[in-house]
DNA sequence: ATAATAAATGTATTTATTACGCTTATTATA
DNA sequence: TATAATAAGCGTAATAAATACATTTATTAT
């Protein structure tokens, strides 16, 4: 990369844009955004922002997503770069999707509602802005890869959670059914939840029982290569 | 990433660095560039370049390639962002990693050396500049994740290759002994190897058959979102 | 006390993975 | 021309994982 000398011409505009995925209720959403100022004014777009010179892309993408839902430490991950010549037509610009998972909640609901943004079920998405449509497909895909190889729907679940949500999240998430008996079986023998005492009975009077995630045992799986896989295609 | 209006002073450098991997002789080798300029005239680095006003990142990847190898049509996938801030002592800049597989033959040997790069393997890698070394920890990484789900060996091994070339490619990579029955019976059964009547002699007396990768094939099984594993974690 | 409902459980079958040893084609050389 | 040496190639049994499938259980509302 040294190979040529720093020559201001060179310099391009380098942008944040953040896939966030959400789980309300059943149903998968995605944050987006409508345009209150021009250019664009009224069109639908997700968040971003450019990559100020004194923050890595990882700073900026956390800040954004800070600013638009108030939370720290969320499952925020690189995409890829979206760097096609004309994809921006204001200005030669270059973005690095980030996609981001979060528990739902009405919380955050209210401040992405102050911020002019919008849960959006994923299958009743807008048309987006430049190539965000595009970005949104990739998520999706890179969600559906990441969740069969890992648990990675756990993030987007409340910290107590039951087996029937998390399966309900993969149903959601891959558009299939799955059976319930293998499915628990599945999930439980990986050893990386926790069952608790409380039962939540929102949803049935027997009531499901409640999990917590087991980060610490998920970690040393995960750094000693583990991988498991919900079902073969 | 509309938010913010187009100010010059948020523009930066966008490089990529291309981390070029090839197989030669059962062993698994990357592309390495010895700087003959300053800055850092001497050291090591992988081998880039700025991204140009009027190409994609993809575009500065495959150019690059082309003019050390002299190769197109190569397998390159774009491996992930660099964009500390510090990452670069002479400017803010930002890097575009992208990891290439390539058949190693003695045509691209004598280029690269024309280019004062060489081939070393990747056991016994010089240190490099900058944040490249890491770069080479993660490319390897994502080869190894793409050769496990997918039979992305195939790219460094010549168009004709035999099952204990393929072998011998995987062990490198996972640096892990297979057993040959296993492997050979794993391999054929995903029906994208083409068997042919000729055989390679060089390393028996009796000899190898050569096979071809059926490219269509597996494209097809590809788009319908298969994926095998050579081997349980 | 009964009906209704989702949660929870177990087992048999099929499929995939692993472990393991012998035969074959060919070349070199005795 | 017979024999030794060598890596290639094959097959099967044992184990583990994935799938298919039906009943019981805990609880609330009536």
């Amino acid at each position: 990369m040294e190979e040529n000398k720093y020559e201001e011409a060179k310099k391009i505009f380098v942008a944040v844009d953040c896939i966030i995925f959400g789980f309300d209720d059943g149903v998968l959403k995605l944050l987006v955004f409508n345009r209150r100022v021009e250019p664009l004014k009224g069109s639908w777009s997700l968040i971003g922002s450019f990559v100020a010179p004194n923050e890595s892309a990882q700073e900026a993408g956390k800040r954004v997503l800070y600013e638009i839902t108030g939370l720290h430490d969320i499952f925020m991950e690189e995409l890829k770069t979206y760097t096609d010549v004309e994809r921006d037509p204001g200005a030669r610009c270059i973005s690095i999707g980030q996609y981001a998972l979060i528990r739902l909640d009405n919380q955050n609901k209210k401040l992405a509602a102050a911020y002019g943004a919008n849960w959006y079920e994923v299958s009743k998405l807008p048309n987006l802005v430049l190539d965000h449509n595009q970005m949104v497909i990739d998520a999706l895909q890179r969600l559906r890869n990441m969740a069969q190889f890992y648990p990675i729907g756990l993030e987007l679940l409340p910290k107590k959670f039951t087996i029937p949500q998390l399966q309900s999240l993969y149903e959601e998430i891959f558009q299939k059914k799955f059976d319930s008996r293998n499915f628990r079986k599945k999930l439980l023998s990986l050893n990386i939840l926790i069952q608790l005492k409380e039962k939540d009975k929102s949803n049935s009077k027997k009531g499901a029982f409640l999990y917590e995630f087991d980060y610490a045992k998920y970690r040393k799986l995960k750094n000693k290569g583990f991988s498991f896989s919900l079902f073969k295609i």
